[in-house]
DNA sequence: GCTATCCACTAACCT
DNA sequence: AGTGGATAGC
């Protein structure tokens, strides 16, 4: 996808003289049949055959949401009505762009070329703002900051005022300053009263400047920007209306004010704007975003066609049932009543457990019984087909640590992103200033990395200096090392810095102008200077070697430098699928996502938020605990619309599930350090029992005692605090309670199999007093032990354990 | 200028 | 429990 031909369609498309697209008597010709109507229901038929004018599509979990938005694309294209150039799509992430553009392609045959204007918010953006950056102040090569550049820049900022940074730490600014461009607020806008004593707002004045003078702009910055571009540039602004002939929105409801200003400046002439969305699954308030948009959205456009999506495809009628039940907690909703036409299926299981590496245990048990195909009445899963959804990112680690101790293959997803690795930022602020020699965090980030003798008193040198001079630090440090500034060690290292920064960027120059592919000016004259031809992935090896990068992880002794040394050579290596580095340097800071799909079954791990939009046979729900989920910091911040995004954010969680919901909640979980007790969260107890089968946790009671930092004393134990007190008397508790106190004959045979023993005859066990032995026969939870000093034994399972995790006693 | 140690703070997360 | 910042000591 050349950028250059979309360049050159856009501006033809928009200059006066040229034609308006396509002549009615052409659409009509260019109409085809439209197969793919047959394949919609009614609602969803609706949603797409209403193409002028406003639609809202309120689309419930799992109710095709995506495909009626890929058939409204095609029919579009299929009807004439607009070229794949002159829609305009949105979405939220990467994956869901990437979805639709391929969904459409399939639908269309092969030969939807283009849709240049299908991507996110963010790309859309920068595609706009590198053309008309300049009416902000901004060059065409701008670079995007990350989260850690900006909180850099603010300390520095924060320093330089002489603010204690104890009272205005820079995370804490960077939060008030994105939550102010979400709404689309710039420094002068922001009114008085949440200027924070007019410090707040001073300093975003100071950050909006700096940024400007290092050329670059922040995540933020790309929407506003074109918001601020279009409110003032209205000519600017008609051209693009008359561009984008239809507009669709995907998550909606997720959209922040910025993104709905841009939006509807867009959007305002003609008005085809379809948005999509489901307000109860509204989970990013948080960062910005505002439900407000989709309740407002009938008001914000008269005459606006809502269509509601309510027949579910995707789970069984218990597990709807179970996330209508939560989700009708909230108030202030537009109200779906979700149905299928699916067979009943499982009941959504519920069952508690002793701390959370119980219920890492258990989960990690449930999985290989049913990727086995252990389980009765269940068929059999892949580990595809399998997720564990977390609240917090931080409950991961108890899956992983267990997992891979049993072996089970796994797959976290939103953890920590590669491109945010030690070694691949240091990488990547190597390119940044070679490609832009204005970027001067990269340059600070840089300078001494390998150590080079260069400490702060050698860089507030080179600041100064450039800042005297008005100049950017690299050409700051030039002047130093010439103006004799610096001395001894750093003087010659500095000075060596910028000369090879001047050598890379000549290379990086001379390779730019083979871009090869579309670029039809390729300059064919250089080639008599440039002998060799260098690619651009040629230059960042030589980069991360002549600058003694390399060699640095080579000689560091410490366990993890082997593995910086193969990350950055993924990190070369896949440069290779750019064309340039300013194209990669683009991809990383809009967050390419990363996650190779590799051919081998994996179980998937990764947080609530992060599955929005996915579906899995088997869905774990772990961590169902007051505090954990609904999250207290939530409820704090935000207090009842807090709770109610929680809340939603369960109804996310449950509608994941295709056959199998499973929700568990431990009694103790170390909280910052310290181990705390737990209670169910109150979601539990929102769901209609009907629809839950609670199951029996297998280790009840003290297990090991005294092993857990004087935590597990016995009275702590799950046992000893069923019988105190009326915090467990929730609905959800009792129930809990009631079906452990049932006889086991009353339970479902094949989930009280694993609930009573995991112990099979001839499994090697251990046991705090006796030792290491051997099951010799099992009865219910009852098992008969043969150990190897103490002699044979009648013991209940849950008071030994596998013998291969005897190897972490403490003795 | 660099490293080692102590201390205070913190967990949501997409671009 | 893990991390980053501040400080002291080499």
């Amino acid at each position: 996808m050349s950028r250059f031909d979309e360049e050159d369609a856009f501006e033809a498309a928009v200059a006066p003289q040229a034609p308006q697209g396509l002549s009615n008597s052409q659409r009509a010709m260019a109409a085809r049949p439209t197969p793919y109507l047959d394949q919609l229901n009614d609602a969803q038929r609706e949603a797409v055959e209403t193409m002028d004018g406003p639609v809202l599509m309120l689309a419930g979990a799992g109710t095709g949401k995506t495909k009626a938005l890929t058939c409204r694309i095609a029919h579009l294209l299929n009807t004439g009505r607009a070229r794949p150039n002159e829609i305009l799509a949105v979405t939220f992430t990467n994956k869901a762009a990437r979805e639709m553009k391929e969904r459409v392609g399939d639908l269309m045959g092969t030969s939807v070329a283009g849709m240049p204007w299908l991507g996110t918010f963010h790309s859309v953006c920068v595609k706009q703002l590198r053309r008309h950056g300049d009416l902000v102040g901004l060059k065409s090569n701008f670079t995007i900051l990350d989260t850690d550049d900006v909180i850099r820049l603010l300390k520095q900022l924060i320093k330089a005022e002489g603010i204690d940074e104890k009272r205005w730490p820079a995370r804490q600014l960077a939060g008030v300053i994105d939550a102010w461009k979400n709404r689309a607020l710039t420094p002068a806008k922001v009114t008085d009263d949440e200027a924070f004593n007019g410090y707040g707002v001073k300093l975003y004045a100071q950050y909006q400047n700096r940024l400007k003078a290092l050329n670059a702009c922040d995540f933020g910055d790309l929407l506003l920007h074109m918001v601020t571009i279009f409110q003032n540039h209205p000519d600017l602004l008609e051209q693009y209306q008359r561009w984008y002939k239809y507009i669709l929105v995907d998550e909606y409801q997720d959209t922040n004010v910025a993104q709905y200003m841009w939006l509807r400046l867009l959007g305002a002439a003609h008005k085809n704007v379809c948005c999509v969305g489901d307000d109860d699954q509204s989970i990013y308030g948080w960062r910005g975003a505002e439900v407000g948009n989709i309740l407002r959205f009938e008001k914000d456009f008269p005459g606006a066609k809502v269509v509601r999506l309510e027949q579910n495809y995707r789970s069984t009628p218990h597990i709807l049932a179970a996330a209508s039940g939560v989700i009708a907690g909230n108030s202030n909703r537009l109200g779906k009543d979700l149905w299928t036409a699916e067979p009943e299926g499982e009941l959504v299981r519920l069952i508690g457990h002793h701390d959370y590496e119980d219920e890492a245990r258990w989960i990690g048990e449930e999985i290989e019984a049913m990727a086995g195909g252990a389980r009765a009445r269940l068929r059999k899963f892949s580990l595809e087909d399998m997720a564990i959804l977390v609240r917090a990112s931080h409950q991961m680690r108890a899956f992983e640590d267990r997992f891979l101790k049993i072996g089970l293959a796994y797959r976290v997803i939103g953890g920590p992103k590669f491109y945010e690795r030690l070694e691949c930022r240091d990488a990547i602020a190597y390119f940044r200033v070679v490609m832009q020699p204005e970027d001067d965090l990269a340059f600070e980030r840089i300078i001494n990395t390998p150590k080079r003798g260069v400490g702060p008193k050698a860089l507030l040198d080179i600041q100064t200096m450039a800042r005297t001079n008005g100049v950017s630090l690299k050409e700051g440090a030039r002047l130093a090392v010439q103006e004799g500034l610096l001395k001894g060690k750093a003087k010659g290292a500095v000075a060596e810095l910028v000369a090879q920064l001047d050598a890379w960027g000549n290379l990086a120059e001379q390779q730019i102008r083979y871009p090869g592919l579309d670029d039809d000016e390729a300059v064919v004259e250089s080639v008599d200077c440039v002998p060799a031809e260098i690619t651009h992935v040629e230059l960042a090896e030589r980069i991360l070697d002549e600058s003694g990068y390399t060699t640095m992880w080579q000689n560091d002794k410490t366990p993890e430098a082997p593995g910086r040394l193969e990350n950055l050579k993924e990190l070369v290596k896949g440069l290779d699928e750019h064309d340039n580095l300013h194209g990669f340097l683009e991809n990383v800071s809009l967050s390419l996502d990363n996650d190779a799909n590799e051919a081998d079954p994996k179980v998937t791990i990764m947080t609530l938020h992060g599955a929005k939009g996915l579906e899995f046979p088997v869905v774990f729900l772990p961590g169902w605990e007051e505090g954990l989920f609904p999250s207290q910091r939530s409820m704090d911040e935000s207090g009842l619309s807090g709770l109610e995004e929680e809340r939603r954010l369960a109804y996310v969680g449950i509608t994941r599930a295709e056959e199998l919901c499973t929700i568990s909640f431990a009694s103790n979980r170390p909280v910052f350090g310290q181990w705390q007790t737990q209670m169910p969260s109150r979601f539990v107890d929102e769901i209609p029992s009907d629809h839950i089968d609670v199951l029996t946790p297998q280790a009840v009671g003290g297990r090991y005692g005294g092993q857990r930092g004087g935590f597990d004393d016995g009275f702590s134990s799950f046992e000893s605090r069923m019988a105190d007190a009326d915090v467990y008397n929730s609905p959800g508790w009792r129930r809990l309670q009631d079906r452990a106190n049932r006889a086991p004959a009353a339970k479902p045979v094949t989930l009280n199999m694993a609930a009573v023993s995991s112990f099979t005859i001839g499994d090697r066990v251990f046991h705090i007093k006796f030792g290491y032995g051997e099951v010799m026969s099992v009865d219910g939870d009852k098992l008969t032990i043969e150990f190897d000093h103490a002699g044979s034994k009648k013991l209940v399972a849950s008071f030994v354990k596998p013998a291969a995790q005897a190897d972490d006693a403490p003795f």
